[in-house]
DNA sequence: TCAGTAAATTAGATAAAGTCTATTTTGTTG
DNA sequence: CAACAAAATAGACTTTATCTAATTTACTGA
């Protein structure tokens, strides 16, 4: 045992052995950034993640943030959400749920997946299998609507 | 009466009346783009939009087209959907839908309305109210999938 | 018909997200 | 610790979209 606080949670240790179990490396900077996803549930852009990393003394260049989070998402252990037409949002939720968001914010927040009840599904066009279904429910903060 | 063939559909008149029941002044450039896009239901890109104005004789400058859909779409003549993370697609189609979307191919294709039903929506957040509901349906072209 | 004015268009500069490349650094394994 | 592969990096580059300042067009009323 190499004289380390032992109470104390040693979330690196337990990160690393997330990411290995998916087959993922656990550089310092994967770890830095999977502590920072997840946290808590969350949605983060890739500028966000970049911020943060880089405010917490590590650093992390900005191909390694796009580089990790595409990575992270192709084993599932994040989710893209693609809902803003400037960047995509990465959500350290990965269970079945679905979103609002505030057209007027940009801010994106979780609906539980029993909140919406989807049933007839369409048949897949051919040679075509499922990845994920999106609901997005775009909503604007209500004061008189302007529409110009 | 102007001399002018008759018998023949004149789609400039009558989109120039329907831009101008939403009230869209027709400039040369709008009809244009909206000649393109009514010519049936389709999805766009700006780009593509940009290309077919300027292939038609007509130009219009890249501006004008950016200038002119988000005017459209606010005007309820389009529709925006957000599905790539690159790049908004314009729909002319804009009675109650869902979406296919191919990662693969990039492709966007429709689903009735009546091929999913929705149920139990969730209640809006405080203060706010529904703009739309987007459902997308995120598919791969079946091959065994390479995953890294 | 024409002058005056507001609305629309334009070229090109700018912004921001994301990707790519060539190089350096790090981690692992014997 | 040497050697090699994997990962990280800086910065150039690409693409979509927006912005700006100037020009052109379309409509109005006399």
């Amino acid at each position: 045992m190499q004289s380390q606080k032992k109470s104390a949670i040693q979330p690196e240790r337990d990160i690393g052995k997330q990411l290995r179990a998916v087959g993922i490396t656990p550089t310092q900077q994967r770890v830095q950034i999977a502590e920072i996803l997840f946290a808590r549930p969350q949605h983060l852009s890739a500028d966000q993640i970049l911020a943060s990393v880089n405010s917490l003394g590590t650093t992390a260049s900005k191909a390694t943030i796009y580089n990790t989070l595409g990575l992270f998402a192709r084993r599932g252990l994040i989710r893209e959400v693609i809902v803003d037409p400037v960047k995509v949002f990465y959500d350290s939720n990965t269970s079945t749920h679905h979103h609002f968001f505030n057209l007027d914010s940009g801010e994106l927040t979780d609906i539980d997946a029993d909140k919406v009840v989807v049933t007839n599904l369409p048949e897949l066009p051919g040679d075509t299998q499922l990845e994920g279904i999106d609901i997005i429910f775009r909503v604007r903060s209500s004061h008189p609507h302007e529409e110009n």
